[in-house]
DNA sequence: TTTTGAGTTGTTCGA
DNA sequence: GTCGAACAACTCAAA
């Protein structure tokens, strides 16, 4: 009795890096040699998400729950501020340690040196590399600071590559006893989903073995065509990897090996998705850099711009619950509703839509993208709306106005897109654009067989009013 | 320090 | 229908 020799355990405080493989702060825990207890946090962090982020958030740390139990390790949920409820475990474990992934935006960075703070004179704590290719620090101009512009970032980068091998693990050793763990169910993560999380559950998937299985389903059929498909609204020619990439349930360097495969063997379409990923770096690395990306324009003279920033208008209102009026803008928006997603080329024409045509601040967009996104990432977020608004770090010209209608041609040639997502006027409505009626707020008071609507704000008229106030602004 | 070339994703007009 | 030019001027990154 009591002889057994005891090793103090390691924590392990899984955030977005839900996956097994290509988990370097995981492999680290393993390769300690000590039990690994991985927890899962309801902190202030989580809390302030919006809807369809947390509830997703939720079902990925349900499903890597399972996952471990599978290894014979367990996901530990608890509650409350990151900084306390990590003490207390470590108090009541013994532990010697708590790492995780590190984390690149302003909220999480600021809960994350705060927990640091808190811990480091009693444990051993860690914020390990894992999230992205490269750190945002480790790539700079040659003045030595960081990239502002895409296209010299994407050549700094795209051969340099990722680190290479990683140690797989196979084995995830568990403590003498486990630590109390609430059930995660209590916490009720989809409760601002309302009824759009029944509809929205349907097009999910979740979970590493779905993203894996996704990847290469992407690099069999799709890898190839990419570079052209992936414009195309109606039909899967992207790789639909985001919402395993925001919450890790896959690794970026499992997926930047499948695109430099791709360029091996000489597949279209391979520089294409390379240079996707490299957005996603490119974004974490303006966000680590400009941590209030997501909250000011990124130029502050746009600081001065007169948006309109009235949650209530007209405008607003009838561009969230998808009838402006123009066809494309609200396929878009119910697309989003209905799928917790929404197609790359869709966001910038409805964001393009909303900031100019309608001229209501980015922000405004932000948040609802915010609130509906189940791929929310704060950093490509913020990225892709200031980019489209004007604000942020591109020369965009002040006339690239996307014209709604042309886009739609484009990109929609068949029309397909509108057809899947939009029921009013149609003979036969698709069970897609049915279903939006299902998830929608009640209080929104819209039914399939309304009258589609005018145009809130009208295409031309809408580029001409753009094209002033961004002239008067000017002078 | 100065210079030079270039910049994700567009639209419209006129030949 | 297709093509190239104009749209304006500025910032960034590297030589």
């Amino acid at each position: 009795m009591g002889f057994m020799p005891t090793k103090t355990p390691v924590i392990w405080w899984v955030r977005r890096d839900m996956r097994l493989a290509d988990n370097p702060c995981l492999a680290a825990l393993v390769e300690t040699g000590r039990p690994v207890i991985p927890v899962f946090l309801l902190d202030e962090v989580l809390e302030s998400h919006g809807a369809a982020p947390k509830w997703r958030m939720g079902l990925a740390a349900e499903c890597f729950a399972e996952r471990l139990a599978g290894k014979g390790s367990r996901l530990i949920f608890r509650r409350g501020g990151a900084s306390r409820e990590l003490g207390r475990l470590a108090e009541e474990t013994g532990a010697g340690a708590v790492w995780w992934t590190r984390a690149y935006d302003a909220e999480a960075r600021s809960r994350d040196r705060a927990v640091y703070e808190g811990l480091k004179d009693r444990v051993d704590v860690r914020a390990v590399d894992g999230h992205l290719l490269m750190e945002p620090w480790s790539v700079r101009t040659g003045s030595g600071g960081p990239y502002k512009v895409y296209t010299p970032f994407w050549r700094a980068v795209k051969d340099r590559g990722p680190g290479g091998g990683w140690p797989r693990v196979s084995k995830i050793p568990a403590p003498g006893r486990w630590p109390e763990s609430e059930n995660i169910a209590d916490w009720n993560l989809g409760r601002e989903m309302r009824r759009g999380a029944a509809v929205v559950r349907e097009h999910v998937r979740v979970g590493e073995a779905e993203a894996l299985k996704r990847l290469r389903v992407f690099a069999r059929d799709r890898l190839s065509h990419y570079g052209d498909a992936r414009d195309d609204l109606a039909r899967p020619g992207t790789s639909e990897l985001s919402e395993h990439l925001t919450y890790g349930e896959i690794g970026p360097r499992t997926c930047w090996d499948v695109g430099e495969r791709g360029m091996r063997e000489g597949a279209p379409g391979a520089e294409a998705f390379l240079k996707e990923l490299v957005w996603r770096e490119f974004a974490h690395h303006l966000m680590w850099h400009f941590p209030d990306m997501a909250e000011a324009n990124w130029r502050s003279e746009w600081d001065a711009f007169p948006w309109k920033t009235d949650e209530r208008s007209r405008e607003v209102r009838r561009w969230k619950e998808g009838r402006t009026g123009v066809e494309i803008v609200d396929a878009a928006q119910r697309e989003m509703y209905v799928t917790g997603t929404m197609h790359n080329r869709a966001r910038m024409i409805t964001a393009s839509y909303l900031t100019k045509h309608c001229l209501v601040d980015w922000r405004v967009g932000r948040a609802w993208f915010e609130d509906c996104l189940i791929d929310w990432d704060p950093a490509s977020n913020a990225l892709g709306w200031q980019w489209v608004a004007g604000s942020g770090p591109d020369a965009a010209p002040y006339f690239r106005v996307f014209n709604p209608e042309s886009q739609a041609e484009k990109f929609d040639v068949d029309r397909r897109y509108r057809d899947r997502w939009l029921a009013e006027g149609r003979r036969r409505p698709s069970r897609d654009a049915l279903s939006y009626f299902d998830a929608i707020p009640e209080r929104w008071s819209m039914a399939p067989g309304d009258v589609y609507p005018d145009p809130v704000v009208g295409v031309k008229e809408g580029r001409e009013a753009a094209l002033r106030a961004y002239r008067d602004f000017k002078s």
